[in-house]
DNA sequence: CTGAAAGCGCTTACAG
DNA sequence: CTGAAAGCGCTTACAG
């Protein structure tokens, strides 16, 4: 009973079974640990399978089984910010679940992400998670899917708690004392934004002020890439800059330093997504940071669920995940400028 | 001969052909467009596949042809800067291509890449498209795969002209009039890092004075995010910064203005890889950037060519792709104080 | 406890 | 030009 290791050419259940003088059923059932096999063959079974360099052909168990054990991950894009922590919080979670994860990039278009989306399912995926293009509803999709976006999406599955993350930036911007605050949004449009707005001035102390400067409506009227202005705010009382994004928040203090003003001396900047740049500034960006793991998890549980048809167990739906708020040095407490 | 669109389950070739009467081998070769069909029964064969939404199993064909149509990508940090991109142009053009994209997180560890690069090939992938964690060889494996590192890497396949793009650097500084210059590095150990080094060394006038700080290096001393001491090389005489990424660069930015030093005014900064908030800060950021759709094209294609045996065209083997400098406000003339 | 057999859906020689 | 048949490697009832 020689192994020749160099002959490693893709030994299957059959050379496995001709090797040991059973059959390929026996062979199937002792590696899988499903059927009924005496004590004694398993281990040999095994040792053999590993001797032989075994690897068993997912095609085949695809085919037979009408499972894929492949999950697709449809993002708008997955070069920008934020996205790349989603993907790899999801394809930790699916590794575990025992899934693989096949991506798609929808390029921020809607043509572009239904073409993704069947393209996923033309391979074989048991199952879809999508993370939206805003403004996006998923139209008939006949395979499991669970969506990551807003909880104010409809059909949303799972997403963090953007609103009560805004509570946690709102909070920390009034226990700090600051009293004219302005908030720092990209597009009105998005829910993620709003609720994260919504969250904020929720939780702001009554007496506050609050004004929301939108970057695409600034760049529309001014030209993209101009000043937004910031420093005027401050002279006109502003004593917290609050964005929704830290992108947002890395111009908006690369522009207040550019302009004389500093961070936190002068002015507070907070952010939100704790983007990995911002332990690396200076100073540190204080941020609200999403739990994508937890996410995640859900995320995979729910269409694992879907998949495995419990339906009994119902899915978790439209789970909001709680933000944390991670505090570094570019908040202060509201500088007592006479005004 | 009604079809039932509510029935949409799963038709497959020989629903198709007892439909139209003919055998599934005639479906097979009018739908992949191989064996000669007569031309009358081609369209009739498409539509009722049209009408029967036919999706044809990847399983199935993925048994028979031994080919899966699916490459696996294995990156050291999904999550991390400059990963994203090239996970994002790696996908694009191996859809173009006819493939679709499984992804492994190494998570920076040299025995999570091993088994990322195993799990990949028990899901079975026709090929591997690996970014090695710094200073990883890749051992045995026994399924096509192609290296995307630098020029300096053994094995590598392809990558950006890193040592080239160095040189742009250099030039551009030194146009300027830049004759002292700190390089900023963060691990002596990168094969990217020094190739972009030297490169930038290369090119720099025959006058200038160069010094490399490494954050590491420095940071094991200093403590992590300690102040790298910028502004007393700006009082002894440096004026311009060259980090290889962005984000040291960002790191080099945000600390000057917090030391009050004025950029571009009075020191130069200059990066790598033009992340994408390198235009969104004030001042924005000059940078070097990799063709990443390019890279990813030869990675591909190199792949390609070695899953369908065309070994008679030899596959580009350490391909060097050029990368271009792209200037924004960060640099600017060196300051001619006295000295 | 073990084996023979069917069948997942496809492609590909091979006859006709 | 078209069809019958084999077979990719596996899992799963079903006999024994």
């Amino acid at each position: 009973m020689s192994v020749t290791p160099s002959s490693k050419q893709a030994a299957n259940l059959g050379d496995i079974a001709r090797a040991l003088g059973v059959s390929v059923a026996t062979v199937s059932n002792a590696l899988s640990g499903k059927g009924r096999v005496s004590a004694s063959l398993v281990p040999r079974i095994r040792e053999m399978a590993d001797a032989m360099g075994y690897v068993p052909s997912q095609a085949a168990r695809a085919l037979r089984t009408g499972k894929s054990g492949v999950l697709g991950l449809v993002l708008p894009d997955i070069a920008s910010p934020l996205f790349p922590q989603i993907a790899q919080a999801i394809e930790r979670a699916a590794n575990t679940a025992g899934y693989g994860i096949l991506i798609a990039d929808s390029r921020g278009d809607v043509t572009l992400q239904t073409e993704a989306i069947n393209r996923l399912i033309e391979r074989g995926v048991d199952g879809l998670i999508i993370v939206p293009r805003r403004g996006t509803r998923i139209a008939s999709v006949d395979i499991p899917f669970a969506v990551i976006d807003s909880p104010s999406t409809p059909g949303n599955t799972v997403s963090a708690d953007h609103w009560q993350g805004g509570a946690l930036v709102g909070a920390h911007l009034s226990a700090l004392g600051h009293r004219k605050i302005t908030l720092i949004g990209n597009n009105p449009a998005s829910n993620v934004q709003n609720d994260r707005i919504g969250g904020i001035r929720s939780s702001l102390s009554g007496k506050a002020e609050v004004e929301v400067l939108w970057i695409e409506r600034h760049e529309a009227e001014h030209g993209t890439g101009s000043l937004l202005g910031l420093a005027e705010k401050v002279k006109t009382g502003t004593t917290a800059f609050a964005a929704v994004s830290d992108v947002h928040a890395l111009r908006a203090m690369t522009e207040l330093h550019r302009t004389n003003i500093r961070v936190p001396e002068e002015a507070t900047v907070i952010g939100f997504d704790d983007l990995f740049w911002g332990s690396v500034i200076t100073p540190a960006l204080t941020s609200v940071r999403m739990d994508m793991p937890r996410i995640a998890d859900i995320a995979i549980t729910s269409i694992a669920e879907k998949i495995d048809g419990k339906r009994d167990k119902p899915t978790d739906d439209n789970a909001r995940v709680p933000m944390s708020l991670v505090i570094r040095q570019s908040c202060g407490p509201a500088p007592t400028t006479a005004f």
